[in-house]
Parts: C-alpha cells; sequence; structure tokens
RNA sequence: GCCGGGAUGGCGGAAUUGGUAUACGCGUUGGACUCAAAAUCCAAUGAUGGCAACGUCGUGAGGGUUCGACUCCCUCUCCCGGCACCA
C-alpha cells in the first residue's frame, strides 16, 4: 500500500484527487473489494434459511436518461447501513433492487429523439447500473426486475385481470382531466393545481371511456388498517387524508310538487333546521329533469359554462361563488318548511351525493352564497363565542323544535336516529378517496389485457396467452383523438373474441406507471418464477416488508395503490399478508449547494458517480449520511464531504501506525465502547448524521496524545470492533483495513459487536455546579457520589465559594450524576 | 383556510427524560513544516467587557411555569411540506 503517494498526473484512469497527496486509493479499493463481494455472492439472500428474515426495500428507480441523482443514494445507503447491520446480526437479509421503467419521460425522450423506448430503456438502465454499482451497496443483484421486461409485466396484467374478475376493474365513460401538451388523460392524483404533474400545463377536462379500479371499496380497511403498521407519523397522517373519511347522514329532500327526492350528504345534521336552500352540482342528473320552464334556458346557459371550466378554476376560491336557481322547492323534511332548489358549481359531483342541504348560518361556503344572492340565514347552533359571521364550530342547537338544548354532538344522534325512523334519512360515511382511473393513452405502458366483441362484450384473453407483448408500432406520437398509438395498429387491434371466437378488437389504452409498482415488492421475493408471480411460501417466509424507505412524493399514492393491491391479492388467496409494509420512512430532499432544488436547468446538478471517481464511494455514502437528518431536507455542500474525506484518511493511516507500533497498544475499552454505544443506537434511531460524527469524535479521541505525549493505540479486539462497526458506513476501506491487519475474509462476514456494558461505567464524571441556577465551576466526582460529597468538592471550588459567601444556603438540587444546584438567598 | 414539521454561531447541524447550549463537520484567524505553495500538524474561533481570574448577554419575538427551559405552557411572526369549495 503506497501511503504517501503523490498525485499521479501521468495515469489518465486516474483523476488528481483534488489536493490530497498523503491519501489512500479509494479507486483501487473499491474496485477491489466491489469485486470480491460480486465473486463471493456476499449479498444474495437465501430462499431456504432457518435464520430470521429481514427485508428492506427501496423505492426502485425510474430509470430517466438523466442518471443517478444525488438524491437517490439518500435512500439506498441508509438502508445499506441497516441492511449490512442486519446480516451481521444473523439475519438473511432481502435488500433488492430494480426498475420501474414503463412511463412518460422515456417515451418523450424516444418520441423526440426517434428512437425506440426499448432501446431507451436498455440503455439508461445500463447507465444507473454502472453508477449504482460504483456505491459498493449490498443489493442483491440476482434478484433485479424491471417493470417493462414481459416476465415481468405478465403478471401485471394477470392481476389486472384478477381485478377484472373480481368486479373491481370497470369501465366507465367519465369527465376526465386531460393533458393537450402530453395529450394524456390523468387521475385526479396525477392533477396539481389543476395542472399536469408531469409537464405542468393546464388541464381540461374531456369525456373519455376509462378503465377504472374501485380502490373505494377498500377505503375503510385502507384507513383503519393503518393502526397496525409503523409508518413516520406524518406519512400515516397524510394517507388519512387522502382517504379522507367523514362521518355524518344523508337526508331525503322531497322535490315540492314531484317525485322526485334530492339526497343530500351533510357531516351536520343537527344543523336541518338551519337548512334554507338545497344546491345541486351542474353534473347532477336531477338538473335536467326538475328545472322549471321559465328558468330552463338560465340553467342550460350555466351548467354549459360550468362544464368548460377546469377544476382549477372552480376550486378557485378566491372568485366569488356562482350558482342559478332552478324555480323548484324542497320539503325539509323536518318542518316541511319550502326552501329553494339552486344549482352551483360549487357543490362537486364527485363527493357525497352531488348535492347538499345549505346551512348558512353555520357554513362559510354557503353563508358567503346565501349573502351574494340574498337567501335567509337561520341561526341553529349558540356558539360560546359571540360571533357575527357564521359559526362552524360546535354548540347548543337553538331555534331546531325537539333538538333545542342539545349539544352539537348529541344532537347530530338524535335526529339521525329521527331521520332513520321516520325513513327520511341515514347515517352515512364518505370518503373523498375516488376510484382510480387505470387507462393510459400512451404507448409506454402495460398492454390491457382485454378484448371487446360486440357480442360478448369484453373479455379477458386467457391467462394462458399472457404475456400481451407490447407491439413495436411506426410511431409513438400520442394522438389528439384521445386514442392509444396501439390503435393505430391495425394487425395487433383486430383479433377474435376468446370466447365466441368472432372478430374483436382490443383495448387499445395502457396502464398507468402505478401498476407495476404496485406490487413489485412481491416479485423480489420470486424473481425468476414462470408459473406465478411469486412462490407462496415464499412469500410468506419474507412477506411483510420490514422497512421501506422512500420520497416523500410517494407517500400518498404509491403508498396508497400497493397497499390496495397487496390486500386485493391477499384476499384473493395470493399474499399472506394484508399489510405490506410493517414500517415505512421517508428521507428528505437533497438540495443543491445553492438551497434550490437541484435541476439540469438551474445547472446545479451534482453526479455521484464524478463524486465516486474524485472522492471515492465511501466518502460519498459517509457524506450523504453526515449532512443532516435523515427525514429533512439538506443542501449538497463539497466542503462537508471533504470533511468526510478527511476522516477516512486519518482512520487509514491510524491503522497503518497502529500496525507498525504494536508495543503501543493498550486497552481503551474504556474510551472506545462508549462511542460504539452511541453508533449502535444511532443507526436504529435513523440518526445516521449523529452516527458519523460519533466515529469522527471517536477518531479525534484516540488521536489525541495521552499524558505522556504517547499515541493512543487501542487493543486488538477494540480495533477490530470498531471496524467492524464502520463497516456499514464505509464497507471498502473497513474490509481493507480488515485485510491489513491479517484478518481473513470480509468484515460482513463477522458478528456484530455486542456493546459491553461493564465498559460503560466511567470511573469519574464532570458534573456543573451552579448556584441560582447559574453554572460556577465544575467538579470531577464518582457518578455514584452522594449529595455530601459533592457539596464538599463544590465548596474546594473558589469559585463556588465566592458566590455562596454570606448568603444562606436554602436549597440544595442534586441530580446523582447531572446536576449540583445551590439556592441560596 | 385546514393538517403536519421547523426557526440554535459566519455556514450545515448536535444537545438523552427539563440538568454545563453550540458536539461533529466546514469556514476563518494565527503558528509549525516548506525556497514557496498545496497538503498535513498545533492553537484560537457565539457576542461583549477585562491584562487576567472572571463577568454580562445569548437558541425567531413577547410572556409564563421551574432551583434550573433550545426542551414544557400561552400569544405572535416567519419558513418548509401536504391537502384544499370534500358539504
Amino acid at each position: 500500500m503506497v501511503r504517501f503517494f503523490v498525485q499521479n498526473f501521468f495515469d489518465p484512469t486516474l483523476r488528481p484527487c483534488y489536493h490530497l497527496v498523503r491519501m489512500y486509493h479509494h479507486q483501487e479499493i473499491e474496485t477491489k473489494w466491489q469485486k470480491r463481494w460480486e465473486e463471493a455472492g456476499l449479498f444474495h439472500a437465501k430462499d431456504q434459511s432457518d435464520l430470521p428474515k429481514f427485508y428492506a426495500l427501496i423505492e426502485f428507480p425510474y430509470p430517466s436518461g438523466a442518471g443517478l441523482h444525488i438524491g437517490h443514494p439518500r435512500s439506498y445507503t441508509a438502508l445499506d447501513v441497516i441492511a449490512r447491520k442486519r446480516r451481521m446480526e444473523g439475519y438473511n437479509v432481502l435488500y433488492p433492487i430494480g426498475w420501474d421503467a414503463f412511463g412518460l419521460p422515456t417515451e418523450n425522450y424516444a418520441i423526440k429523439n426517434k428512437r425506440k423506448p426499448q432501446d431507451v430503456t436498455t440503455e439508461n438502465i445500463a447507465t444507473f447500473k454502472h453508477q449504482l454499482q460504483m456505491l459498493g451497496l449490498s443489493f442483491d443483484w440476482s434478484r433485479e426486475i424491471n417493470t417493462t421486461d414481459p416476465a415481468y409485466y405478465k403478471w401485471t396484467q394477470w392481476m389486472f385481470l384478477q381485478f377484472y374478475k373480481a368486479g373491481l376493474a370497470y369501465k366507465a365513460k367519465m369527465a376526465i382531466n386531460w393533458c393537450p401538451a402530453c395529450k394524456i388523460g390523468l387521475a385526479n392524483e396525477e392533477v396539481v393545481n389543476g395542472c399536469c404533474e408531469r409537464c405542468g400545463g393546464k388541464v381540461e377536462k374531456r369525456e373519455k371511456e376509462q378503465w377504472m379500479i374501485a380502490i373505494t371499496k377498500y377505503a375503510d380497511r385502507l384507513l383503519a388498517d393503518l393502526e397496525n403498521v409503523n409508518y413516520l407519523p406524518k406519512i400515516k397522517k397524510q394517507q388519512e387524508h387522502w382517504i379522507g373519511r367523514s362521518e355524518g347522514a344523508e337526508v331525503m329532500f322531497q322535490v315540492d310538487g314531484r317525485e322526485e327526492k334530492i339526497t343530500v350528504f351533510t357531516t351536520r345534521p343537527d344543523t336541518l333546521f338551519g337548512a334554507t336552500y338545497v344546491v345541486l352540482a351542474p353534473e347532477h342528473p336531477l338538473v335536467s329533469t326538475i328545472v322549471s320552464e321559465s328558468q330552463k334556458a338560465v340553467v342550460t346557459k350555466y351548467v354549459a359554462l360550468a362544464k368548460q371550466k377546469s377544476d382549477l378554476d372552480r376550486a378557485d376560491e378566491e372568485k366569488e361563488k356562482t350558482g342559478v336557481e332552478t324555480g323548484v322547492f324542497a320539503i325539509n323534511p323536518v318542518n316541511n318548511e319550502k326552501i329553494p332548489i339552486w344549482i352551483a358549481d360549487y357543490v362537486m359531483m364527485g363527493y357525497g351525493t352531488g348535492a347538499i342541504m345549505a346551512v348558512p348560518a353555520h357554513d362559510d361556503r354557503d353563508f358567503a352564497f346565501a349573502k351574494k344572492y340574498e337567501l335567509p340565514i337561520i341561526e341553529v347552533v349558540r356558539s360560546e363565542l359571540n360571533t357575527q359571521a357564521c359559526w362552524c364550530g360546535d354548540g347548543v342547537v337553538m331555534n331546531s323544535g325537539f333538538l333545542d338544548g342539545f349539544s352539537t354532538a348529541k344532537a347530530k344522534e338524535k335526529i339521525t336516529t329521527w331521520l332513520t325512523n321516520k325513513q327520511l334519512g341515514k347515517s352515512s360515511v364518505q370518503y373523498k378517496l375516488r376510484d382510480w382511473v387505470f387507462s393510459r393513452q400512451r404507448y409506454w405502458g402495460e398492454p390491457i389485457p382485454l378484448v371487446h366483441c360486440e357480442k360478448c362484450g369484453w373479455v379477458p384473453i386467457p391467462e394462458q396467452e399472457l404475456p400481451l407483448i407490447l407491439p413495436d408500432v411506426e410511431k409513438y406520437e400520442p394522438t389528439d383523438t384521445g386514442e392509444s398509438p396501439l390503435a393505430s395498429m391495425e394487425d395487433w387491434v383486430n383479433t377474435i373474441c376468446p370466447t365466441c371466437g368472432a372478430s374483436a378488437k382490443r383495448e387499445t389504452d395502457t396502464m398507468p406507471n402505478w401498476a407495476g409498482s404496485s406490487w413489485y415488492f412481491l416479485r423480489y421475493i420470486d424473481p425468476h418464477n414462470d408459473q406465478a408471480f411469486a412462490d407462496f411460501a415464499k412469500l410468506k417466509y419474507w412477506m411483510p416488508v420490514d422497512l421501506y424507505n422512500g420520497g416523500m412524493e410517494h407517500t400518498n399514492l404509491h403508498l396508497l395503490y400497493s397497499r390496495f393491491w397487496n390486500k386485493f391479492l391477499c384476499d384473493q388467496g395470493h399474499v399472506p399478508v394484508s399489510e405490506p409494509y410493517l414500517r415505512r420512512y421517508s428521507h428528505g430532499l437533497i438540495m443543491a449547494e445553492d438551497g434550490h432544488k437541484m435541476s439540469k436547468s438551474k445547472g446545479n446538478v451534482v453526479n455521484p458517480d464524478e463524486i465516486v471517481v474524485e472522492y471515492g464511494a465511501d466518502a460519498l455514502r459517509m457524506y450523504i449520511l453526515f449532512m443532516g437528518p435523515f427525514e429533512e431536507p439538506v443542501p449538497w455542500s463539497k466542503n462537508g464531504l471533504v470533511g468526510v474525506r478527511r476522516f477516512l484518511e486519518k482512520a487509514d493511516r491510524y491503522v497503518q501506525d497502529w500496525i507498525e507500533h504494536p508495543e503501543a497498544r493498550q486497552d481503551l475499552g474504556k474510551i472506545v465502547e462508549p462511542y460504539l454505544k452511541r453508533v449502535n443506537e444511532d443507526i436504529e434511531g435513523f440518526h445516521f448524521n449523529t452516527a458519523v460524527a460519533t466515529f469522527m469524535e471517536l477518531m479525534n479521541r484516540l488521536l489525541e496524545k495521552d499524558s505522556k505525549g504517547k499515541m493512543m493505540f487501542v487493543g486488538e479486539k477494540q480495533l477490530q470492533k470498531i471496524l467492524c462497526m464502520l463497516c456499514p458506513f464505509a464497507p471498502h476501506l473497513a474490509n481493507e483495513l480488515w485485510e491489513r491487519l491479517g484478518e481473513k475474509g470480509f468484515v460482513e462476514e463477522q458478528t456484530w459487536p455486542t456493546i459491553e456494558e461493564a465498559l460503560l461505567v466511567q470511573d469519574t464524571i464532570e458534573m456543573a455546579v451552579q448556584v441560582n441556577g447559574k453554572v460556577r465551576a465544575t467538579i470531577r466526582l464518582s457518578p455514584n457520589a452522594i449529595e455530601e460529597e459533592a457539596m464538599v468538592a463544590a465548596f474546594t471550588e473558589g469559585n463556588v465559594q465566592k458566590y455562596l459567601e454570606g448568603k444562606e444556603v436554602r436549597k440544595v438540587i442534586y441530580i446523582q450524576g447531572k446536576i449540583l444546584n445551590i439556592v441560596v438567598g
């Protein structure tokens, strides 16, 4: 090993390593160990094992053309640390990786550059794989999967057919969010502030027949089962919010002088006496039937106008609410009052029943509307606060006949019972969650394996014919007609009905890219199985995922979809557990050095592979862990990286000096052990930043000279322990140093060190002495010292005496091992 | 508007259960080594007063609880993330 090596300006494969001269040769070391790990198959999970299992999962990357982002390794490195630790702790660890490769960016790139998406994907994966492998992550590459591989999407299609057969996949004509730029229908979840999540362009409404999956059927379980999992609290909250359960009641209003009844949903049935009008959403089916002759023209115009508006326009609260009268009245069932029926676009067809009872005295929106159109406002809840505007909180019911004097909660109960008994309503639970729009009019996705026959309707293609291969087409460009590019492939589209043999047409829409990622964690368990998506016994051994980490941007949709998907498969008997992820964690974004998000256009992107070449994978890994709290966003800093690199060099040098000075070794267990204890705890608590800081502190401590001015070299056992615990963070260097110590095999094959409690007991500790809460001195004493001993020690301190002089000691607070506070008056 | 999370030196950030605020890293300053530079090593580094011992102030703002508050409570300001006419 060349310890003092001068920058090599001659070898073109070695980029000069900034300003370091005395350094360890990271490139040589890292390639060497990566090769050895690979040859030994060290990180392959075992299918048959008596060991306890540990399944660590990271969100598999989308192999974009931009290459690996520095944010990717943040997640991968953190879980790598845990995976490596678990292996050393004796677990059979599954830490897999794959590619979520269907999707728009690749398709768009392919269109622009006139290439096949398949080819682009293959290239991108190769780049990503190469970049990832430089990092020395302990992935089990033998289980690599790719959602665009027919052997994989065969099972995505198979699962879609299971949804279809179970009646959970259905086709519905509906107004969809249409992105004119991407020429694609978007799920509600993909529309952000009325704009396309992908391109940022404004979204329009279009009528389109779409495949839907009835995720709403699982809303209650998706919510309730959050009880049984360990997610970061904010993630749980997001899931809860997205599912959006509200309890309330449905109330039936008879339309005056007509057959029709209007059912409304309300969370405040207690305010029924205060309802002064009813509102229908413009899309409500009753709109066309009940409107009076005189109002027909006005209503038709209003409804047409509302249709044109995007959701963004409609949702814009700044804008004034609008509406039109129907000229017809409804009967309030509780007091038989006639109240007008209005149509207004502040009521959404997609939630509840698409109709509301308006209680302007106790709902902000109804209040604003009533003010504008001069509708009556009847107060029925007395609030504790004397508000002039409308009061939306709880209180005591008034002006409400038999409900008077009851609390809001009690009144809700009473009125709901009353409505139920009179068959005028019932209690009801509504969810914000809506069914999943599962069709995309694009090429680069899984073909939906259904055939439409004039006679038989929609027919699944036989399972043995799966996968239904995505055919090569001439043009990938999406069409403005709303048809998938597949629709122009007549050879492919025209087929025969599997049931009756008549000519039939294939579905030309493809699946959204959420599909493949909704079940990938199952495929890792048995990635090469061609008889089933995974063997049940293997699923039983490995599931659920013990630890799942990814970005906060996927804690709404992907998490919900995949939980739902897994639950469905579980109900069908294909998966043994109902909840796929035992524990879910999330990392924060890595921002650019300037504090902004990294983006190509800003030119502030950091390329991981360049950092690896220049500073080494170990330095990059450790720096990514060191930069800040794992769940929080942190700015990238090259200076910080240099600090970590210096630490690694110090470690390298320390071990080298240690080898050369066997005579200077001594038992420093009492010094070393507390640091190791902290590292151990920090890893388990996801405090990787302080774990790295602890290693640095330990190193600094060991580099201090002892009282005789000599280097402090730890004993052999202690050094081995340190290297074992360093291994998950800097695996290449740890193994290299391990080998230099003359040890055989890999550090990864060692047992994770146990912390010896006896070594944690300190002989003396430093304690602060306060007088009236202000620190005046520090004393050294035994951690078990009693108050009297502490007082004696304190009184020897001149500074303490100074503050006690002439004062009466009123009180002494002594917390053993923590503080001595003398209160004087 | 609602929900969640924050605010600590020049910078990124530590601080266990309320117990010496600023660990660790970066930067800066001074010194050693060198013809010189880089690297490395040593020292200093919250503000302020003092030759020093030491003092005063100090964790977004204001108040409170406590022997003692970055930590708990109340009020407010600002920032970040999520949701949003969901009845």
